[in-house]
DNA sequence: GATAGCAGTATCCCAAAGGATACTAGTATC
DNA sequence: GATACTAGTATCCTTTGGGATACTGCTATC
């Protein structure tokens, strides 16, 4: 596995290359982080509603997970002054640049199920002949 | 964020999208399947030379996280009948498939490095300029 | 003045990931 | 017969992610 498109595999390159993908992995890692931002797709939100809406998530836990999104820029808060105080959600523009990470994640994530099936079967029909 | 190439955005396709997405995250996960896949990028290793290279893990650790990439299927265990026996460990051809998706960690993960560092370098002069 | 709704916090608890240390079985060398 | 090398296991411990439950401060309504 060559993650680089150059013609360099340097020690340094290759665990640079591999703390930018924890980075990377860290941010949108964890329990609630993409469930959060799915949920947050079809439109701003407030802190009860997405805790209505991702049902099970404990409100220390949606805290949490809202300040690191909002840390990493994903989303933004926003403070209306109504009585009592409503806050809303919603993604920021950047958050669109995870989109290609988010697309190759599902297809690989996709196509390696499918094919741990197909091997599954394979297995499983292997048995049946050693049987016969 | 919408994680689709089509115009759909069901409440299905999304959360199939979003198990796909878990399950990728899930097999190159935790803190050392990737250190293990870029140890044996270099060339196939034995179970104590990887240990050696990969320099804090323990056995145990290293023993599930090989069976693991194994049944992924990123890794071959080969069983030398030397004495004592030697096992080499080397990756499959399947393990390219995982390219594309750590490119583009990789990439997304510098790149949002970066942005920090910049969000926060505005930050401070902010602060300094408001001290003023 | 009690109740209900808002956006969270605080405290305690549990399970899973990972680490430390010691150990196994087999054989070749000293 | 002790030592050292191989590839792991076994047992215990700590850390971390997340959950359960109760609570806060504020205000509008009943």
């Amino acid at each position: 596995m060559q993650i680089h498109t150059e013609g360099v595999h340097s020690k340094e390159t290759c665990s640079q290359a591999a703390s930018a993908i924890r980075d990377a992995l860290y941010v949108i890692g964890g329990k609630w982080k993409l469930p959060i931002l799915m949920t947050l797709a079809s439109g701003p939100q407030r802190f009860r509603e997405l805790q209505k809406m991702l049902e099970t998530i404990t409100p220390k836990v949606l805290s949490k997970e809202l300040k690191e999104l909002e840390l990493n820029e994903f989303i933004k808060r926003t403070v209306h002054p109504t009585t009592p105080v409503t806050v809303e959600y919603s993604l920021t523009h950047y958050s669109t640049s995870l989109q290609k990470v988010l697309i190759e994640l599902r297809d690989w994530g996709f196509a390696h199920r499918q094919r741990l099936r197909a091997s599954l079967r394979a297995s499983k029909s292997e048995q049946v002949l050693e049987e016969k």
